[in-house]
DNA sequence: ATGCCTGCGGTTCGCAGA
């Protein structure tokens, strides 16, 4: 079973690109982030006519995540259980978690996230990434609890690692590369999760994402920022990892590529 | 030091992204 994220930075905006990536790939599972559009906004019938089923939970203008599945999908959960402790949820739920168990011969759950980017540092919404982090964490160890094969996979919003930037000293200031978000980012993972670039032994330089600006991607200023987390019982079933390079060179493409991982079916 | 580029909403500019 093959099982992709992509923050796609707007699927209607993305709509020829995006169908042209799925076609050309036929993953059994995608995680879509930032779709930046309402439920009833969604593509809807363009993907479906691809064979997926679709679960959304859009936000207007910003955010929203979706979840598409050649299999059936069931228990399917939207936004993050807990409550936000940085004040800012309180006013506004934002939408950047999706999760389903994938109905498959030997299913599999797949949760969907958009880690908020939390810049700049010195404001409430550091302090809203570092919240949010926390309640993935708890969320984390209530899967971890059933013993069942998950990836966690999406958005993760944080360089965790300076040979995941070509440029690290660029970051330094960058909500992505603060200390607390790595040792947020480490914490989860210590939970016993596996992170399947490492399980593949991906290269440095393996970058998922490339600003718009400054001829980042011409210049292969790149970060690593998009990532599968993976359960134990995940882990053991591990065939490979892919990061979708060339969709960066699409026409009208996102700022993020594709990260497709394998698991056995 | 700042903006570079892109999308969105709603008007032609401000906000957000990373």
């Amino acid at each position: 079973m093959r099982i992709a994220t992509w923050n796609v930075n707007s699927v209607n905006a993305r709509l020829p690109t995006v169908l042209a990536w799925l076609e050309a790939t036929q993953p059994d599972v995608c995680c879509f982030q930032e779709i930046k559009c309402l439920d009833e906004k969604f593509p809807r019938e363009a993907i479906e006519s691809l064979g997926y089923n679709i679960e959304v939970h859009g936000q207007k203008t910003y955010n929203g995540v979706a979840l598409l599945s050649k299999y059936p999908v069931s228990d399917v959960r939207r936004g993050l259980p807990g409550t936000d402790t940085s004040g800012v949820e309180a006013e506004f739920e934002q939408a950047r978690y999706i999760e389903a168990v994938i109905e498959a011969p030997r299913p599999v759950r797949v949760g969907g996230l958009y880690l908020p980017n939390g810049n700049p540092i010195d404001t409430a919404k550091f302090a809203y990434k570092l919240s949010w982090f926390d309640r993935l964490q708890a969320h984390a160890r209530d899967l971890l609890a059933l013993e069942e094969p998950f990836t966690l996979c999406g958005d993760y919003n944080v360089i965790p690692t300076p040979e995941d930037a070509k440029n690290p000293a660029a970051w330094v200031t960058d909500a992505l590369f603060q200390p607390e978000s790595r040792a947020a980012f480490r914490a989860l993972k210590n939970l016993g999760l596996s992170e399947a670039g490492e399980l593949g032994r991906q290269p440095p330089g393996t970058y998922t994402f490339w600003d718009y600006q400054a001829g980042a991607w011409q210049r292969d200023h790149g970060i690593r920022i998009d990532f599968h987390l993976l359960s134990p019982q995940a882990a053991d079933r591990f065939i490979g990892i892919e990061t979708h390079r060339d969709a960066r060179d699409m026409d009208k493409p996102s700022d993020h590529v594709p990260v497709v991982l394998e698991l056995e079916d």
